[in-house]
DNA sequence: ATTGGTTGAATGGTATAACCAATTTGGAGG
DNA sequence: CCTCCAAATTGGTTATACCATTCAACCAAT
């Protein structure tokens, strides 16, 4: 049940190359790529190719291409969409990690807030269901597994589609990187305490308080986190 | 210095059309898309026009295409990212604006927290100099165009590029649809006024006080917005 | 010399056809 | 009924040609 290593398709590793070339900054914003024809000859793959490349660079806001004129790397700090996010902390760039935190608590206050305001009695309950078996589980992959599906649940309560699409890039980080997952798994019983914690903020209705103690609660545990892989850089 | 209405393109056309077909449901979750070669017959375009439009729906998180297989049409709410939010807002759901806003303010309270944590006294004189030039700018188009450039001073002051980015993604929603920019400067008198209320909160310096009262402030101006458009839905 | 339009090259967009690679399907053989 | 293999199906890639837009060089008229 490994990962799939097929032979790498042409069109990932053309994507792949050139994104690395324009976020390292070897191609300056405001540049132009070589023409395609050129480019394809260059990377030893069919224009065609090259062009499914492009169209994945051009979604992700890295470039716009011009007919006539040519393809410009555009300066993606400024045009560059969320979905860039995965492939940033997939090239290894630890100093994202505490960003990206600090963003995801105020997303999960946001969250845990309004789900204060629109939880049913029977959702609760439910809640409170599958908190209590996450307590009690032992096996970390399952545990990691039931993270997801407990946050996704909470996210949907809120019946807010932006927040959960927000959630879905989420998820995609940690998919990309493993390692990322472990290390937030590094001492789980931190992570078991959190389920019933929300469980019981849920149960009390006061949705600005809750979004205080969740924001009080997580920051110090995103320092440790911060803290530990700093300590042990193998993230 | 109008839009360009060239004659819409064909990749454009079939990643729209297929689009809206899972957007709206009629192809359901679960379901294959049919073959490239008939699905390309049917749509009139070539087989490589219509790949170049399925390699954006697959960079959306839309849809994934197996070799052999065939291409599956995802569980868009759990797989797309935020750059699908742009094209929701587009199809015109105004449901949308509501949880979009309550994300955006939560965001931005996180941003001036954050702000407060990290502004010197130069950035503070220089965010106050571009408060007091738009308090008095009576042009709403370059009322609008001054609150995404301070806006986006205000992110890089955070020097958070997750957050960075999901403000590109912000921007690219009012870019795709200027009414509702529109309506944001509906009374354009309440925007003028946040500029230097925000200024003032910087300089006192207090991350979770100022986050606090730009929750409550925006969370009033939303609600009159939200409001504002549902009695006129011209938005 | 400046302006204006024309022409041609450069470059991205589309079309056609063929072949490769992974998957699925269905029948032969046990 | 099960297993296994071969053919059909389907996405991935290559090759080639042509169309549409842009831009620069050039030329002519003022």
């Amino acid at each position: 049940m490994l990962k799939k290593l097929h032979t790498p398709r042409p069109v990932d590793l053309a994507a792949d190359g050139i994104r690395d070339e324009i976020l390292s900054g070897r191609i300056a914003p405001g540049e132009r790529l070589p023409p395609e024809r050129k480019l394809a000859e260059t990377l030893g793959i069919n224009r065609q190719t090259l062009r499914a490349a492009l169209a994945r660079l051009q979604a992700e806001g890295l470039v716009e291409p011009r007919q006539g004129s040519g393809i410009t790397v555009l300066n993606w700090r400024e045009t560059a969409g969320v979905s860039l996010l995965p492939h940033l902390v997939a090239a290894g760039d630890l100093t994202l990690l505490e960003p990206f935190l600090r963003l995801r608590r105020a997303i999960t206050a946001e969250i845990v807030a309004s789900a204060c305001k629109r939880v049913t009695d029977q959702e609760l309950d439910e809640r409170d269901q599958m908190a209590n078996t996450l307590v009690s589980e032992t096996d970390l992959d399952r545990l990691a597994k039931g993270n997801i599906a407990f946050s996704r649940r909470l996210v949907q309560l809120t019946e807010n589609l932006p927040i959960e699409l927000l959630f879905n890039t989420f998820a995609a980080i940690y998919a990309s990187r493993e390692d990322l997952q472990a290390a937030m798994l590094r001492n789980p019983d931190t992570l078991r305490a959190v389920f019933p914690a929300i469980v019981g903020l849920l149960r009390q209705r006061q949705p600005e308080m809750a979004r205080q103690i969740v924001l009080q609660v997580l920051t110090s545990l995103d320092e440790n986190l911060v803290a530990a892989t700093r300590a042990k850089p193998d993230l």
